[in-house]
DNA sequence: TCTGGGGTCCTAGGACCC
DNA sequence: TCTGGGGTCCTAGGACCC
């Protein structure tokens, strides 16, 4: 057997604790300010009776829930309260994959003559999280992951819900297409276009079919129809940033999970990126060189400290149309900050040839690998001061925060009381805008 | 009233090589 | 000189998930 154990509204479940007086009220974590833009990262019960939901503009969930309590939320202790959920499962159960921020694989099989009924088992887990830890969490239990996971979501919140041993596809047959993992709004309409209404109507389509319409996924979604394999797959998992300045915290991120693993090996993650929204759609070259500067720092920061390097770089920009496009470029493996930030800029001024607004800009680094310490012997002296001076700068931004270290272009953008930058006079630096990323 | 930020995987076309 | 077919890499974009 399999569990599926979610966090229920885990983001509002944290502030809660550290604030009681949000219990009973709508809450919306994802901005302070549903003027702005953003996105709700996760709204309450309370809040989702007005149709408030994740993913939802602040601005529209506060015309629906003026009543509500919005809040940039605290990253730092969502992922520590993660953590200890993390720790405890391991402690009880033979082996625990960590979804995301708030969800757990856990599997079960074979440890009936060692832990007792996987029932029981799953009960108490579900119990010892809400009584010792003090988050309320829903767990699905299954033949399947896949279909763990599944009754998880449909048993939420404060649910337990089992399904019986064999009975995996008839659990299924019955739910809505948007049901099943991997089915979005796009596979949905396709999956309609075929006659399809439920997942058990997919389960049954003749699989040469469903390859002819969708390709291999159509061939994984039939295979899910029925149940999917009894296997926890090796995976990663995937840290959700909430997006909330706090430049430094960025560089404490050295992974979700970064003690856990040894037993497991851990994956690499395969691409790291840095984005962020303009607050009014850019078209000052200035702004957006800026803000390249800014994104191109954190991110090779980031990079660093996972002591990672990229094969490719990206640059991808939402137009104020909404229409995103990215363009990559190939750096080499010795490539260092400027030189990256010199490519970036080259292929920012490709994308800036459309002679569109700005609404969003982002750097990535994809073909991700580990950086090897002994490429530094082959290093000049020069290349080895100026990767001393990054990592010395990670280390001093760490202590005492992003804004402590600035350079050049960087300063345009946040023009701050407290740090000093490089020492330069800064009066002369246009004031563009109110607030850091 | 226009939807954040961080990921994963898949597809498809073109370049290039053999 | 013309040219097939296959493999691989690179680039760009799409769909999905939390």
């Amino acid at each position: 057997m399999f569990a599926h154990l979610d966090l229920d509204q885990f983001f509002v479940s944290v502030e809660r604790l550290r604030d009681p007086r949000l219990c009973g009220v709508p809450v919306c974590i994802g901005g302070s300010d549903p003027t702005k833009r953003g996105a709700v990262a996760c709204a309450s019960y309370e809040a989702r009776r007005f149709g408030v939901h994740a993913g939802m503009a602040l601005r529209r969930a506060r015309v629906l829930c003026p009543e509500a309590v919005f809040l940039s939320g605290h990253l730092d202790d969502y992922l520590e309260r993660s953590r200890n959920v993390l720790r405890l499962l391991e402690e009880r159960a033979p082996r625990v994959l960590p979804r995301s921020i708030d969800e757990f694989a856990i599997d079960l099989t074979g440890c009936e003559r060692l832990l007792g009924d996987p029932h029981t088992l799953a009960a108490s887990l579900r119990e010892a999280i809400l009584s010792e830890i003090g988050l309320s969490n829903t767990i699905g239990l299954a033949g399947t992951p896949l279909v763990a996971k599944v009754a998880s979501a449909r048993g939420k919140p404060e649910g337990f819900l089992a399904i019986p041993l064999g009975g995996e596809a008839a659990y299924l047959a019955p739910l809505p297409l948007r049901a099943l993992p991997g089915i979005g709004p796009k596979t949905e309409i396709r999956l309609r276009e075929l006659g399809l209404q439920t997942i058990g109507a997919l389960a049954r389509l003749d699989p040469e079919i469903l390859r002819t319409a969708l390709g291999a996924m159509g061939e994984t979604l039939g295979q899910r129809a029925r149940g999917g394999t009894p296997r926890l797959a090796q995976k990663q998992a995937i840290v959700p940033f909430v997006g909330q300045d706090d430049g430094a915290k960025e560089l404490l991120r050295d992974g979700l999970f970064g003690r856990q693993g040894e037993h497991e090996a851990k994956r690499l993650p395969k691409s790291l990126s840095r984005e962020r929204t303009f607050a009014e759609d850019q078209d000052d070259a200035l702004v957006l060189d800026a803000a390249l500067v800014r994104l191109v720092e954190t991110a090779v920061a980031a990079l660093r400290v996972q002591k990672l390097r990229g094969r490719t770089l990206a640059i991808h920009v939402r137009y104020a149309d909404l229409r995103t496009v990215s363009r990559h470029v190939r750096i080499s493996r010795d490539a260092e900050e400027h030189q990256v930030l010199a490519q970036g800029r080259r292929l920012l001024g490709r994308l800036l040839e459309r002679r569109l607004r700005i609404r969003r800009l982002g750097v990535g680094f994809l073909g991700l690998y580990p950086a090897l310490e002994q490429l530094e012997l082959f290093d000049g002296p020069q290349a080895r001061s100026r990767r001393a001076l990054g990592h010395a700068l990670d280390r001093v931004r760490t202590r005492f925060g992003w804004e402590s270290m600035r350079f050049g272009a960087g300063l345009v953008y946040q023009p701050g009381s407290r740090e000093l930058g490089s020492g330069e006079p800064r009066s002369r630096e246009p004031r563009l805008r109110e607030r850091g990323p």
